[in-house]
DNA sequence: CGATTTGGATGAATCTCTGG
DNA sequence: CCAGAGATTCATCCAAATCG
């Protein structure tokens, strides 16, 4: 298929022109530079091979590399490792110019980077059909997001809100938000060339640690164990040379980075027995989002409920029997570096912040901060999840109970959403929904 | 082909019921 | 009121299977 065969709204050029640089995917940009592709291959195809090919690693990317791939000689080679040269330079410059901390990446991306990690539940996917009903059902200038979990609704609230209250009541979830979201002097010179040596540590060179003695060749490979547990002694004992924000920057930005070689499946309810890990730990630094007022809190939902004024208020509680406390248990216990003793095959320590919402008593604390809360606005989101062959993954508070919860608190409004943002196991969520009920306080 | 929600067995802890 | 039995709730464990 030759470029000229596609409509002309899929040539990536004249969709570049008509919506922009933001409409168009990766290899689509990639085309662009490329210009032309060879007998056989049209440019769409040899873009995306390229991207396919180099994966994560494109920036790095060189012309040893693409000449490997067909079609690609020296010329196109250049091409591309000469634009990746050319934007990195700029950004140095840029870097170097500046002071203050200047974030690298635009807001969009900064928003992205919040959301890059593995976390159930997260409302990355759904964050437009929320606010789009958002805009239009509620109105004022504070936001409270009071079951944050990652924090893309809150940071998407930020950009529209004059004020924002971000709270979860764990503490990594905590620690993201104090690096993302919270004013305070942050040198990024100053943090880049701490991570940048973090990345020169090899793990062979390091004795064993509380992390790597727990986690090595479990959670993680023996030697990334060594590296994250001597990063996060080390972060403690720089911490009178760092600024509160700093010192949750590098934090953050080691919670990032075990997230992506964690040997699970994204939590930490269980690590994989047969394969054998062989991971590189690697960290980068997280962007802060740049936000004029957002406090950051980290309490039980229902006991900041009583503390708070708000025009509208997210709720996002839990759906079911799966405790984030359990499941999230490894990025618990690296952030409170408490050391403590750890129980059972997952490894996890005493319960703590076990939560009510994932009980049978979930109607009752729904019932209960609804009725303590301050707001002019509810917002609560929750799905169908009521047949799930699965106890654990059985909704733990039933629609008509959420309805009638709200609706005793104002005129209440229900959306729904046809989503099923993934589903492995063997029920048939054909008619999988997700809903928001809007309610406006009497 | 990588990411991730879920199945489902197991057993402990807690709650409820019942007869004396 | 209380012991003991039966019922229910809840956390643990470990990825398989299926989606984009």
């Amino acid at each position: 298929m030759k470029i000229k065969d596609l409509p002309k709204d899929s040539r990536p050029r004249e969709k570049f022109l008509e919506k922009g640089p933001d409409a168009l995917s990766k290899s689509e940009l990639l085309a662009i530079v490329l210009g032309s592709g060879i007998q056989g291959k049209n440019v769409q195809e040899l873009a995306k091979q390229i991207i396919q090919k180099s994966g994560k690693d494109f920036l790095d990317i060189t012309v040893g590399d693409l000449r490997k791939i067909a079609g690609i000689g020296s010329a196109k080679a250049l091409q591309i490792v000469a634009a990746i040269s050319l934007v990195k330079r700029f950004y140095q410059e840029k870097e170097s110019n500046s002071q203050t901390a200047l974030p690298l990446f635009s807001k969009a991306e900064n928003l992205s980077q919040l959301q890059n990690r593995r976390y159930i539940g997260n409302k990355y996917k759904l964050a437009d059909w929320i606010f789009s009903i958002l805009d239009k059902e509620c109105s004022g200038n504070s936001f409270t997001d009071i079951f944050a979990g990652t924090g893309v609704v809150a940071a998407r609230a930020a950009t529209r809100f004059k004020n924002v209250i971000v709270n979860d009541f764990l503490h990594s979830n905590h620690a993201i938000y104090k690096a993302f979201f919270d004013k305070g002097e942050w040198d990024k010179k100053k943090t880049d060339s701490i991570i940048q040596e973090y990345n020169l540590i090899n793990g062979k060179d390091l004795r064993d640690n509380y992390f790597s003695r727990n986690f090595g060749g479990k959670y993680f490979s023996r030697s990334s164990a060594k590296v994250i547990g001597f990063i996060r002694d080390d972060i403690e004992k720089k911490k009178n040379i760092l600024t509160e924000k700093e010192y949750y920057v590098l934090i953050s930005s080691l919670l990032y980075a075990i997230d992506k070689i964690a040997n699970t499946v994204g939590h930490y309810d269980a690590y994989f027995k047969k394969t054998l890990v062989d991971d590189t730990f690697a960290m980068r630094s997280i962007f802060p989002i740049q936000v004029e007022d957002v406090e950051v809190y980290r309490e039980d939902a229902n006991v900041l409920a009583r503390k708070i004024h708000t025009d509208i208020v997210y709720i996002d509680p839990p759906y079911n029997s799966r405790q984030y406390s359990r499941f999230y248990h490894v990025l618990e216990t690296l952030v409170k570096w408490d050391q403590p003793k750890l129980y059972g095959t997952a490894l996890k320590p005493t319960e703590e912040n076990m939560s009510d919402y994932c009980r049978n008593t979930a109607k009752d604390k729904l019932a209960e901060l609804v009725r303590d809360i301050d707001a002019r606005f509810l917002v609560v989101s929750y799905n169908n999840t009521y047949a799930s062959k699965s106890s654990s993954s059985l909704n733990k508070i039933t629609h008509e109970e959420i309805h009638r919860i709200l609706s005793e608190k104002g005129e209440t409004k229900v959306f729904e959403k046809d989503y099923r943002h993934f589903n492995a196991g063997n029920t048939d969520f054909n008619n999988h929904k997700e809903f928001l009920f809007v309610t406006k306080t009497k």
